[in-house]
DNA sequence: TAGATTGTTAATCGATTAACAATC
DNA sequence: TAGATTGTTAATCGATTAACAATC
């Protein structure tokens, strides 16, 4: 219906406020304003404003926001109103530990198939779910209906997994390998990319010459 | 010296430079061209010639960058060419996860501590560490010249966490908890927060209105 | 010399913020 | 009615890209 593009620092957006518009609803908070929400997320409310009315006006002039009004059309926006089926290839630590969030991730995204390239862990058990062998990745994405991929393999190998979701008609693809992906047509890939994140961190160490308070 | 302000955008991009650069250098590759860059890093050249010069003039003209000499100037802009010293809190699934990645981070940025509010934690062995119970924390940051912190804890402990990092005096937090922390002068915080990059992902699931092939 | 590629300026594009009329 | 807060336009700010002279 709107043809107007929305820009993806929004879309990055919409997720930190359903978090905290959950924590709210929670307290059964009914009620939030842009300037609330501004504040504890540490953003501009303009922004905030500005952000939701691309997709409606999901507000009251006077009043603010009903909490759970905007979880619903946040929800819906980001399309979470009906279950997304996730696999996940590679069960090192990071995998079984992105497994057992499955808990946390209650916003309709289900990790529901885990893989893994090493024929010995074929079988084993992690959170209720069995590792299977990648011969069966395609079949299972079909089979589970399964739109996104999460890669937690050692960087050498990512590239070789995302290869074959893209093969296998994957939609979607959450990389936690430290290397850039090539981009195809269709398939949207986003970085989680924590290294980067750590290492970037290490810049702002020092330029803050802030007064060093001891000299024990 | 040069009081030009570089922004987050440019600073973010120079860990996926060197990385890349760490692997032409294995690969003994020599000279790269800010087009070979641009091409495997999907980026645009004139941004990464852009990017560097704002640091120096580290290229020559009709030959492109020397990689190890470009590999040392990124580290030293980085402030990775001295070890910078790190403690996580919060041995869930995650963190032990990270600390095993001590073996890639080779990048002088070094796990040296690792703690627990889970007193029944205390003592149990990570990747050659000691966990440490959270009445350390303080003492260990100052003994040990930790600069930067990592937060595994769940949400609602995490601010808590960050309270207690900020207290011992350090200098960064990388936050895996999804919630926002409060913000502190002198203190760069970064988020690495992958829920927040799935959920968005689905946001971009039925956009690409493509052609659905299977009907069956 | 001819070809390649940088460093950098100018042009474009996009995102954030301020301001305010509309209205609850 | 007075106070509060949205939705939205306009102004500002910042980041990306194109273009090209300089030069290896």
């Amino acid at each position: 219906m709107k043809p107007i593009k929305i820009s993806e620092a929004v879309v990055r957006r919409l997720p930190i406020y359903l978090r905290f518009l959950n924590e709210l609803s929670l307290s059964n908070i009914q009620t939030v304003s842009s300037q609330d929400l501004g504040e504890k997320l540490d953003l501009n409310p303009a922004q905030i404003r500005k952000d939701l009315a691309y997709f409606g006006e999901f507000g009251r002039k006077g009043v603010g926001y009903n909490v759970d009004y905007l979880i619903e059309k946040i929800r819906q926006i980001l399309k979470l109103d009906k279950t997304m089926y996730v696999a996940l290839v590679g069960t090192g630590n990071l995998g079984r530990a992105l497994c057992n969030y499955n808990t946390y991730i209650k916003d309709n995204m289900k990790i529901v198939a885990v893989f893994d390239a090493d024929e010995s862990k074929k079988g084993t058990q992690i959170n209720h779910m069995t590792v299977r062998p990648m011969q069966e990745l395609s079949a299972s994405v079909q089979q589970l209906d399964i739109s996104v991929g999460i890669i937690t393999v050692p960087a050498p190998e990512a590239q070789n997994v995302a290869d074959q979701f893209i093969a296998a008609g994957i939609r979607g693809l959450l990389n936690f390998a430290p290397v850039v992906l090539k981009a195809v047509p269709g398939v949207r890939i986003h970085n989680a990319d924590f290294t980067a994140e750590l290492l970037s961190l290490a810049y702002y160490m020092d330029h803050i010459n802030e007064a060093k308070e001891g000299d024990e």
